[in-house]
DNA sequence: ATGGCTGCGGATCGCAGA
């Protein structure tokens, strides 16, 4: 089963290209973020013709996750859980039904945080404070799960093409990288530095400043497995290719193989 | 050598993104 996670940076903006992205690549199952879309205005039907199910957790301009699945989605469920406060369309799971057994899947679009320091800066920590405790959760449960999105951190400098301009960045910080270590301490593989070692992997190229002729990139676009699920990964790869067709959002789409 | 953008809402700019 494939499974995807893009940061769309707009459904509107990406009603041509998604679908032909889709055509092309046949994933199974797609974790959107930035939809920027409220429910009643994401184009479900564009998707439903193609055979997926889709389920939503949009808002007004800003934000919002969607997951797209060729097969039945079970027990969804929106937002991030410790903060009833918190109205950010951020996170989106699920349980998909594999051959075999069933996987939780989730879907993040995680803070920015930038400028740090400030209260965005506190905020992503605060969120990643919150998603470490959902992964601990769903790690007590014993279900094999997934955590995948745009995770807005750069984990180590080979992960930038110029890591020295990102070292004060909210995707950058130590306390960024820290916090995203404490999530691997868990136990939690990441899926691409499973399969592929070295630099010059990116996910996420700036509009600005001719940063994809230049392949001025960072990886900030991952898979997060539990120990169970990444028993079953066969492969992980980005889709770098798309930064380069007609209209393309800034980021590129992930995915992984597994076998369940 | 420097710096260059895009999307959204309800507007013809301000904000957000990374």
């Amino acid at each position: 089963m494939k499974i995807a996670t893009f940061n769309i940076n707009g459904i509107k903006a990406r009603i041509e290209s998604l679908p032909a992205w889709l055509d092309d690549a046949q994933p199974d199952v797609v974790l959107l973020q930035e939809i920027k879309s409220i429910d009643e205005n994401f184009p479900k039907e564009i998707f439903e013709d193609r055979g997926y199910n889709v389920e939503t957790h949009g808002q007004k301009s800003f934000n919002g996750v969607a997951i797209l699945s060729k097969h039945p989605l079970e027990d969804v469920s929106r937002g991030l859980p410790g903060d009833d406060d918190d109205a950010q369309a951020r996170w989106i799971e699920a349980t998909v039904i594999g051959q075999r057994e069933a996987l939780r899947i989730c879907g993040l679009y995680l803070p920015n945080g930038n400028p740090a320091p400030g209260p965005k800066f506190d905020y992503k920590l605060a969120w990643m404070a919150r998603l470490e405790a959902r992964a601990s959760a769903l790690l007590a449960e014993e279900t094999p799960f997934l955590m995948a999105g745009d995770y807005n951190i750069i984990p180590q400098a080979e992960d930038a093409a110029n890591p020295d301009s990102w070292r004060e960045d909210a995707l950058f910080r130590l306390e960024s990288r820290t916090a995203w270590r404490r999530l691997l301490n868990l136990g939690l593989t990441e899926a691409f530095r499973a399969r592929t070692q070295g630099p010059g992997h990116y996910s996420f190229w700036d509009y600005q400043a001719g940063a994809w002729n230049r392949n001025n990139g960072i990886r900030i676009d991952h898979f997060l497995l539990s120990p169970a699920c990444a028993d079953m990964l066969r492969d992980c790869q980005i889709d770098r290719d798309v930064r380069g067709r007609d209209k393309p959002s800034d980021h590129v789409p992930v995915w992984v193989e597994l076998d369940f």
